[in-house]
DNA sequence: AGTGCTGTGAACATAATTGTCAACAGTCCA
DNA sequence: TGGACTGTTGACAATTATGTTCACAGCACT
């Protein structure tokens, strides 16, 4: 046991791939992982087996783990920016229908995954902060179109709070959307959802119209903001 | 090295717990652990050192890893059960005060971190059913004093998508609610969450209202629901 | 004080995971 | 054909985690 013995004859052949082609496809295997077990669930070794290269060949891609994780979280946030934004400018612009909206967003949202990416970082603490300020720019857009069109006299802040709401809501669909339903007892009811979405596109677009309305005749009964502290 | 060298005189003293001290020190801490770092975050050697044991002293206890896990899963959500009943049944029943009701669930999800325990829990795929169907009870007692008080023709899912989206809304919230702000341009503004709270209290309020009317003006602007398959 | 029950911990065993290293093996080009 | 470049891998090292063993040490009871 001095020397190291080396190499057993190799019969099976070697795939060798070009060094982007495998970065790619280490990086598609671990979003999998991370989608499905969040950054922390990141294993050097099943994401080699995924691949069908082994765990040194990822080492030698990227560094360490923790540099394959930056690449695999940045690549994927990018994409979920990448999506909103193409939900955002999409074609409902032109003609302002939130419903399209609202369905562009669940499907980025839930159906490719991003409710759940989000969650997992921040979860563990990762993104407190959105360099582009997303929610803003749409709420900024969306509210141009609402003082040009139909209502003059909407608030920013109303518009602002309408897209926050539809947000955090539809986010959380994206997380927790199965539990809900069940919760609700509608966990038979394949068409809860969307009747949930339609029944929350009537609700905004209606109080977009009250919202606009000059005078509010109720005298506000919302609770007293007694300064606690 | 036949025999094994046998334990060193010892100085210190020992602190004994009683067992079910024991269980619940360790409890305590792993649950501050859970809402961390999530169910995979849970680490045998952390705990026993924020306790102030050693880790077997956790095995001798709870059996092994996952029996430990499973119990402070346990207690955790049925803290969250206890605290959402405790939510509803307040005195806001009594005065149907929305706004106190709202507030109660925020505190409970995002102050008490059952948002981010619900989330870590539906993330790993854990608790996909609710057996007690809270979101439904909830809505129930509420639609009953919807239709008995001021609404008597409100329809029972109206009120039932009203509890959920607010459900879904708030605890969103809890889980990435720090990133919404941002992302919405009110990062440094303490009082938007608080503003955001009056404005959905109205928004509903306000539509309870309307969705009782006998009799919509609007002819249902709302997306054709082709069956699309 | 003696005795039994039981909570406790040092040392050990074992498994999983990241990271290192040297050598192997495609692929391209002179 | 024969290097050079570089993607690839087996073997090993180091670290960290869970789980086991067994003797020790409080505490209650007689």
């Amino acid at each position: 046991m001095g020397h190291r013995v080396r190499t057993p004859p190799r019969r099976t052949k070697r795939l060798r791939r070009s060094a982007e082609e495998a970065r790619e496809q280490i990086l598609d295997a671990a979003e999998k992982r991370l989608d499905g077990a969040g950054p922390a669930g990141i294993r050097l070794q099943e994401i080699a087996a995924d691949v069908g290269v082994s765990h040194p060949t990822i080492l030698h891609h990227f560094g360490n783990r923790q540099a394959l994780v930056e690449a695999v979280v940045g690549r994927a946030l990018e994409g979920v920016r990448r999506d909103a934004l193409a939900a955002f400018t999409a074609e409902g612009f032109e003609a302002p229908d939130v419903a399209a909206l609202l369905r562009r967003i669940v499907r980025t949202l839930a159906d490719r995954g991003h409710a759940r990416l989000l969650a997992w970082l921040a979860l563990e603490g990762r993104p407190q902060e959105d360099p582009d300020h997303l929610l803003g720019v749409l709420a900024d857009v969306i509210h141009a179109r609402r003082v040009a069109g139909p209502h003059p006299t909407a608030r920013r802040e109303d518009t602002l709070f309408i897209v926050v709401l539809a947000s955090l809501a539809l986010l959380a669909e994206g997380i927790v959307g199965r539990l809900t339903w069940d919760s609700a007892r509608l966990a038979g009811d394949a068409g809860a959802p969307e009747r949930f979405h339609a029944w929350l596109v009537d609700l905004l677009a209606e109080h977009m119209h009250r919202a606009a309305a000059p005078a509010p005749k109720t005298p506000r009964p919302r609770a007293a903001p007694k300064p606690r502290r």
